[in-house]
DNA sequence: CAGAATATTTCGGAGACCGATGTAACCTGG
DNA sequence: CCAGGTTACATCGGTCTCCGAAATATTCTG
């Protein structure tokens, strides 16, 4: 039963302890689902799912890429790229080929059509976060802005120290 | 480089348009993935997931609470809820009674072992992300607790333009 | 009191992941 | 140069997170 000793800011450097860690928690969850949702509302007809955009999106700036290459830089187990990747080879969003130099290896890359969803994925996901972000204020927009770097740091560190 | 054909930008007050957009999606998935795999780690035993450890979070604070009060609070869908609970309640976490103002109703509410099994996630999880985030520069730790606020703010926007 | 509105449950389904296992294709030491 | 170990993937099966549609009690209302 703990009496919340919450108040008159007793002099810690660093506010609540725990408090922070449920709070950034939530705000995860809460932000991945609106952000889940609001997706699923602007895209009724042709569904692309987050996790092959962002594969695509990765594709798009390192070309032929090897499926080994792709999970690690998104932090996933490579049966769970090698599956995307398959889903989206069937979807024509990309093409693979053998690696000449290690024939093991399959050089991933882009193909047009993958391109092309992308950019409108993008485009509409644009429309839609910056409209929500429209709606704060402009200094709510500055903080939010200026905690990304820390917050990608985060997730390093958790990463991290998990291994 | 790939010469990209994207920028109709008149001249916005905020720095980089889309950008953020993507980076914020960015972060968020990847400390989603980070949290996942940390708890998933630090809980080899038994294992919450995290829907119903932030269901139990409800509980503990509004205790005897309907299915449909839940999946309002946490923007989920009543079947969702109705799902989880049910496993709980097999889990012996939750219990489930009738509401005497409204037979439709049911009323949950936490059982003692819910309560422990949330404490000790509750401390596990919290020592994780604590360890995580003293990994960070004061400046860095400051700047995300400064931008929680907002980025609930964010989610909210989210969730009512979806409406 | 019949029909409409509500609170839940149940189904079926999709996405997001992981770990174990199987299989080619390397790469070594002898 | 080749047996054995090490990659790079693909495949499977399994868990978790969610949703929407349909079925079921209840309650409310004209």
């Amino acid at each position: 039963m703990p009496p919340q000793p919450r108040s008159p800011e007793p002099q810690a450097v660093t506010p609540a302890p725990g408090q922070d860690a449920r709070l950034l928690t939530e705000a995860v969850t809460r932000l991945r689902r609106a952000l889940r949702a609001s997706i699923r509302t602007d895209y009724p007809w042709e569904q692309l799912p987050m996790a092959q955009v962002e594969l695509l999106q990765v594709l798009a700036e390192h070309s032929p890429a090897r499926i080994g290459d792709l999970a690690t830089r998104q932090r996933l187990a490579t049966s769970t790229v090698s599956g995307l990747i398959g889903q989206m080879i069937n979807a024509g969003l990309v093409a693979r080929a053998v690696d000449p130099a290690d024939r093991r290896a399959s050089a991933v890359s882009l193909t047009d059509a993958g391109r092309a969803q992308l950019a409108a994925w993008a485009e509409a996901h644009e429309r839609r976060l910056d409209a929500a972000l429209g709606a704060l204020d402009e200094e709510e927009r500055e903080v939010v802005r200026a905690a990304l770097p820390a917050l990608f740091r985060l997730a390093e560190q958790l990463d991290e120290t998990d291994r």
